[in-house]
DNA sequence: TAAAATCTGATTGTGCACATTTTTCAGGCG
DNA sequence: CGCCTGAAAAATGTGCACAATCAGATTTTA
C-alpha cells in the first residue's frame, strides 16, 4: 500500500522528499539548465499532486539556493553571476585546503586506498571520452577527500556548492572541455601518500585556479525545455 | 504606511524576513534554549499573523537546520546530539584551517587593524565581566576572520555554524565558564601578523579542541519558557 | 493496583477558493 | 515600423475549512 499514489489529504514526507531529489536530480545532471522557469503549476501536472506540495518543495529549494525565488515571480534555476561563480569555486578552494589539513592528521591507508581505486575510474573514463561520467567522477573525487572525514556539516556544504557549480557549468563551461585534469588529482593523492600537507594544499589551490580560469561566459540563453519530457519517469517515483 | 500592520492579503516578504530574524535572533541570544516547543498556534499570537506564516518560515528553519521539523509533531529548536556539537565544532575548525590558508595570500594592514581592534573590544568585556558581550564577540572573531576573505558563501556557512553552536551553548555549557580565551584569539593574529601561517592553523586547531574539551553534558530540560514574553517587543518588528 | 486500551482536546497537514500581481498580446498612435 | 496602452490571461500569495494525527487523561480489565 505504498508504493501506489495516495491522493487524500494525509501527510505524506516520503513525497515531498521525492519530489525535491527529482529536481535536484535533474539540475545535477545538466537536465534543468540554469535560469529556467519552474510553474508551480506545470510541476504539479509533472508529478501529479497539488500545487500546494510542489509550493512547499520549491520553498525548501530556494532555502537551499538550488533555485532562486523572486516574489511573486516564481521560481527559477538559479542563473549564477560570473561573481557569485567565483566564490562557490573560491569557497570550494578554503574548504578543501581545511579538509586536507584535517586529513593530514587522520590520513589512513584505507582512505587512501579508495582514493586510488577512485582515479583508476577517472581515468578509465578519460580514455573512453564519456564526459560524463568525467563530469560525475570529477566532482565525486573532491567529495571523497571530505566523505573521509566522516563530518556530515562540511560534507552537506560541498555537496550544496557542487550542485551550484553544475549548474554553473551549464552556462559558463564551453561544451568540450574536460572539467578536472585527472594528473591533477593524482598529483593531489600522491602529495597525501607523502604526508606532505603544504604540497596537497598547493596542488589543490593551483586546481582550483585552473578550473576557474577555464570559465567562460558565453550568455547564451537557450531554449525553454520541457519540464514535462524532463520529469518523464519520475511521476511519484 | 509601512510600519503599521497590513491584515490583508497582500504579499508581503518583509513579514517572513522580520519574523524569521526575530525567531534566529532568539536563538542566537539563547532566549530560545534548546528543546523548545515552537507551536504554530502560539507563534501566530506572538507576531500578530496568520498561521500560515509561521508555518513557512518554520519550513525555511528546518532547511536552514536552526530547527527540528519532526512530522505530525510539529517543530522545536534543535536540541543537537553530544556527536553532532561535535561535529558542528570539527567543522568550524577544519573550515578556519582553510580560511587562514587563504587569508595568508591575501593578508593586509587593514584586516590585521580590524582585528586587533576586536581583540581590544574582547579583552575590555573580559575585564568588565561581561559574560554576554564575551560570548557575542568571541563568536564575531571567527566570523571576521572569514568575512575577510569577502566571500558570501563561506560566510553564510560560517553563520549556519554558529547559530547551531549558540545553542549548543546553553545545552552543554556550564554557565560560568568564558568560552574563547582572549589570549588564545590574540595568539592566532600574532601568528598573522608574522605571516606564519602553519602556526596560525595549529593554534587555531588547538582553540577549538579547547573549546571541544570544554564542553560537558548536564542534561537539564530546564522550564518550558512563555513564548509571549520572549518575543514580546518583536510583533511584526 | 498496575498495565493496557480508549477517548478527547489540541496540534499539524492539505486542498481549495479567492485576492493580487505579473505577463502576454492585440490594437492604436506617433 | 516601432512603441506605448490597456485589458485579458496566467501565475503566484494567502487565509480558511477540514482531515489526520498525537499527547494526555480517563476508563477498563486482569
Amino acid at each position: 500500500m505504498n508504493e501506489t499514489r495516495k491522493r487524500g489529504p494525509k501527510a505524506d514526507p516520503e513525497a515531498d522528499e521525492a519530489i525535491h531529489g527529482a529536481i535536484l536530480k535533474a539540475i545535477m545532471e545538466g537536465r534543468l539548465k540554469a535560469g529556467t522557469k519552474l510553474a508551480e503549476h506545470r510541476l504539479a501536472e509533472c508529478f501529479g499532486v497539488s500545487r500546494e506540495r510542489v509550493r512547499k518543495v520549491l520553498q525548501r529549494l530556494g532555502a537551499e539556493r538550488r533555485i532562486e525565488i523572486i516574489p511573486n515571480r516564481g521560481a527559477r534555476v538559479a542563473r549564477p553571476s560570473l561573481e557569485e561563480i567565483r566564490a562557490v569555486y573560491e569557497a570550494h578552494r578554503v574548504l578543501e585546503a581545511g579538509v586536507l589539513v584535517q586529513l593530514g592528521q587522520i590520513l589512513d591507508e584505507t582512505v587512501l586506498d579508495a582514493l586510488d581505486a577512485h582515479l583508476s575510474q577517472e581515468r578509465f573514463a578519460a580514455e573512453r571520452g564519456d564526459r560524463a561520467a568525467s563530469v560525475r567522477l570529477s566532482g565525486a573525487f573532491h567529495l571523497l577527500l571530505v566523505d573521509a572525514l566522516g563530518n556530515e556539516e562540511l560534507s552537506r556544504f560541498l555537496r550544496e556548492l557542487l550542485s551550484r557549480s553544475s549548474v554553473m557549468v551549464s552556462v559558463y563551461e564551453p561544451a568540450n572541455q574536460s572539467l578536472c585534469a585527472v594528473d591533477e588529482h593524482g598529483a593531489i593523492v600522491e602529495a597525501l601518500r607523502a604526508r606532505d600537507i603544504p604540497r596537497a594544499i598547493d596542488l589543490s589551490r593551483h586546481h582550483f585556479l585552473h578550473v576557474e580560469q577555464r570559465l567562460k561566459l558565453d550568455a547564451d540563453p537557450g531554449e525553454a525545455p520541457d519540464l514535462m519530457d524532463i520529469f518523464a519517469g519520475a511521476a511519484l517515483g
